[in-house]
DNA sequence: CGCTTAATTGAGGAGTATCAAGGCCAGTGG
DNA sequence: CCACTGGCCTTGATACTCCTCAATTAAGCG
């Protein structure tokens, strides 16, 4: 259950990176990265829960999530759903104990790293510290996305921006970007919206009448991208960049940096 | 204008901290911070703006500010508004440019923090990674209570909060808890709780009405804490806390870690 | 194959948005 | 000093989105 990831490792994934297309790499992670474990959960236990104390980041390496918090009333607001790739307990940085509940929503890998490793790979090298640094800004926009949409958009348009979300991120990782499941119920999606259940569903219901798209329910299959691209209001698949992977679907870690 | 914030000056401040009553600072930064500049933004001016090369992050000192982003379409949602103490730019940490303007409200003066120097200070002290790294976390966690009350909850809960948090804010900052200016426009409220101006204008009448506050123009009074709280849904006034300032009203650095 | 949970669909209503008209206020220039 | 002006705010009438409640069907899971 042991992952070492050595420099002749990383010295590997660069060369192969710099002989496919992109520019080359600029600096390796000099260190001797620590073994990282692996955890497994079931379909509807949690990975990690609000209050809990915050010791370890967990990066999905296959299997979905999804992040919520309870306020103390039990109204419940989903934040987002995890896929592989995806950095898990983020938020319990600023206070030294996790924010969000993450539950498995089939079952799903991660692998553990413990934050305190982290904190010294960011002090003792420039590029674990902008990797960490831009992997919390980068939760911070994502964030901020997700709050224009709360804020400014129909129900429509926010699934329509969902459902193309969803779709770059299984592109990114190699799967097809027009079919793919959605693993959370009606109801989580209606949480993740800011919509009902019912609303969702009628959603889906009238996007396949439209000939949008074709639903059975919890595949998807995504059949008119240019009628999306138009609800979501995007003049194009343009939104805002997919960071390079920290991992792959192997399960190798990804620590090069780019030129830039 | 520069303000050098020096070994000895942080010794003192700590030196009062401990004296007045809270636990005595575990870590002094041992750095020689360097000269901080100030920079002064008239009303309707922009501090910064979405796409601009991020290189400074500023620290409002006295004022206020709106952060808000443009969609592509012309859709604007405010994102929050800042006022002493709050940090403005952290989200060009990610893709190295600016993703949210800020414009001033009124007459603002901000502190300039170089980034580079930020990232210096991190790397080269425990306390000042932790700072940054809090600071980052804070704003995440700040969004995602946002986007829960975009999200899930009513508009006068939304109002309730909104009013709640400022004033805890202003409090905090050694102000009265029941009287303030809103500095914002109605519009801009309104995009904040994703709301139109028209309802932000009928909730604060009707909160009137009630007895709950009282409203003229842009400067508000909380008469009824408990009739606000009951809104809100919240039991007390129990938010998340309120992290340490950076800087005081004086406009001096406050680089003192608490015990913890 | 039952049982439980999830999803669909409909009818009706609450909550906000939209449209429109007028009032208030600060700044401006006569 | 006062009228003028434009932006901001308030308030009302109406429309519409989306929620709530309810009944039924489909899908998972033992």
């Amino acid at each position: 259950m042991e992952n070492a990831v050595t420099a002749a490792h990383l010295l590997h994934r660069n060369d192969r990176r710099a002989a496919a297309n992109s520019p080359a790499p600029v600096e390796i992670m000099p260190l001797q990265l620590p073994a990282c474990s692996r955890r497994s959960v079931r379909r509807g236990e949690a990975l990690c829960s609000a209050g809990e104390s915050f010791r370890m980041l967990y990066v999905v390496r296959c299997g979905t999530l999804k992040s919520f918090l309870m306020s103390h009333h039990g109204l419940v607001q989903v934040t987002g759903f995890r896929i592989a790739g995806d950095i898990v307990g983020l938020d319990g940085i600023s206070t030294g104990a996790y924010q969000t509940d993450a539950i498995a929503l089939e079952d799903t890998e991660v692998f553990v790293l413990p934050f305190p490793q982290c904190e010294l790979w960011s002090r003792e090298s420039a590029y674990g510290q902008h990797l960490l640094m831009r992997t919390l800004a980068q939760e911070i926009a994502g964030n901020r996305k997700h709050m224009l949409a709360l804020g400014t958009m129909r129900a429509e348009q926010r699934m329509a921006m969902f459902l193309l979300d969803f779709s770059r991120r299984y592109e990114h990782l190699g799967y097809s970007r027009s079919r793919f499941l959605l693993r959370m119920t009606r109801k989580d999606l209606g949480s993740y919206l800011g919509l009902t259940l019912e609303t969702v569903s009628r959603l889906l219901s009238r996007l396949q009448r439209e000939g949008t798209i074709q639903v059975q329910g919890k595949s998807v299959a995504l059949l008119d991208f240019p009628a999306l691209w138009r609800l979501a209001g995007v003049a194009s698949d343009c939104p805002n960049p997919i960071l390079e992977p920290i991992i792959d679907r192997l399960g190798n870690f990804l620590f090069a940096a780019r030129a830039r």
